[in-house]
DNA sequence: TCTGAGTGGTTCATTATTATCACCACCGGT
DNA sequence: ACCGGTGGTGATAATAATGAACCACTCAGA
């Protein structure tokens, strides 16, 4: 099925920051044959996943795409259950906060609300981040399959900035840490002068399927803040995974 | 890309009414074998579009589809549009009201706003209708490919009710005669009962991409109310696809 | 407990598909 | 006129998908 693969690889392709795409472009990036690619889009066009500007000839995503987010959000509410909770997030902390998706072997932020201060965090939505470098990613990791960090260290983990954790004993502490407080703080390993804290969020199946986040510029990133964000991260987190179905194991009476 | 067409065509299948298949359930409804449906979901599993109750064995959509949605509301903003359209159609109406999208051969509710009142037309979300019995479906056909309403005149038009036009030069003629008024008017020709009243949105492009529609119980369908919820219907049709950059070729200055 | 009919999932030889490259027509700048 | 870049197309070589048969399991009923 790796026909399919690159079907919807190409969809994955599409953020806020490049909503649209050539043809020779998407199949430069993909790195597909330019022929492929046409005939891949042709077959999700048929379906409205993909349309296509006639007169710039650009390819974006199609209607379609926003039918099988109303009915899976219907059928499991995700969206509108993460954005009170960011706006609350918002209000205690002042912070840019945001809710992230796990999405195979990268992250990316689906509902983001932003600090009402000139000076905060802006997310782009849609965007893929990489797992090992952001909190989310980082408590994504701790709390999710073995199979997948195991997959993600194999390969030598790239550095954003120079404190990047990229050695896979120290990871590995890190993700075991994440496992016994519940969180992980982020300081300016994946953009200087951008911290963050993060705490999972689990579906029915008690699988991580995203993480709740606030982040905040260095300046603002002070002992006292880090505790009142934190505390506000794993409240909001906690409530957005028992909105979903998850049974949490402790503290149950 | 038949592969493509095929696992694309999986994700059609889940709807507010039915958002969860098992595997034996999904290749019967799709017509497809067992083993390929499967080897299609992995490889929508694995990009996110689809997820397995890990209990239930049961499949549904993913939330990767919420990504591409964002990504596509965001660039190109429409259930942000029609949702204030259709609060005020149902506030000027008293009568349900939804934004269906064109999606190949076949018309889809995304957006419903319901009539306060308990005698109402319910709509279920993301559920696909005929394009010939619907009203929405009619005006679509009406201003869109002539491709596509030959395509599908091309087979015997199945009728729902005694009402159901299904004759080709009779349908040829109402197609015309909504170019000619820019709505159509449905008269239990889906289901009993239910009567309602359409208007094209069309898109940047000038293509249809869908309807605004208002239903209501016939008993409530007399001429006045009719004027009532048409001008509602056509008015807000207009702001549509105006909100959505269609420059309208009449009535310009 | 045995049976049968239904699950979900897997395998592999057969078969039909898709990838690729070279090509065309077109556009905008030099 | 040319060049480098689009988007798009078609034939053949190389690859991928198909589907019948299979397993393991569960549930209902005799």
């Amino acid at each position: 099925m790796q026909t399919v693969d690159k079907a919807v690889e190409l969809l994955g392709f599409f953020s806020e920051a490049q909503p649209e795409f050539g043809l020779s472009e998407l199949a430069r990036t993909a790195g597909f044959d330019k022929a492929s690619t046409r005939r891949l889009l042709l077959a999700l066009i048929k379906h409205d996943y993909i349309e296509q500007n006639r007169v710039t000839k650009a390819y974006r995503l199609g209607p379609g795409v926003l039918r099988l987010a109303r009915v899976r959000e219907i059928s499991s509410p995700l969206i509108s259950i993460t954005t009170p909770l960011l706006h609350e997030l918002v209000a205690q902390t002042g912070e840019s906060a945001h809710f992230s998706l796990l999405s195979g072997e990268r992250i990316s932020s689906v509902d983001i609300v932003e600090s009402p201060k000139s000076n905060r965090i802006n997310f782009v939505l849609g965007e893929e981040g990489p797992l090992h470098a952001t909190a989310s990613g980082i408590v994504c990791l701790a709390y999710g399959d073995d199979a997948l960090s195991s997959r993600l260290l194999r390969r030598k983990l790239p550095a954003y900035t120079e404190y990047t954790v990229t050695e896979n004993i120290q990871f590995r502490d890190m993700l075991s840490a994440v496992r016994d407080s519940g969180h992980y703080i982020n300081r300016e390993q994946y953009e200087y002068d951008v911290c963050s804290i993060a705490a999972p969020v689990f579906s029915q199946t008690a699988q991580p399927l995203g993480a709740m986040a606030v982040a905040a510029p260095s300046s603002r990133f002070g002992r006292d803040r880090q505790k009142l964000i934190l505390a506000a991260v794993t409240q909001a987190a906690v409530a957005a995974s028992r909105a979903m179905g998850f049974k949490s194991s402790t503290g149950n009476s």
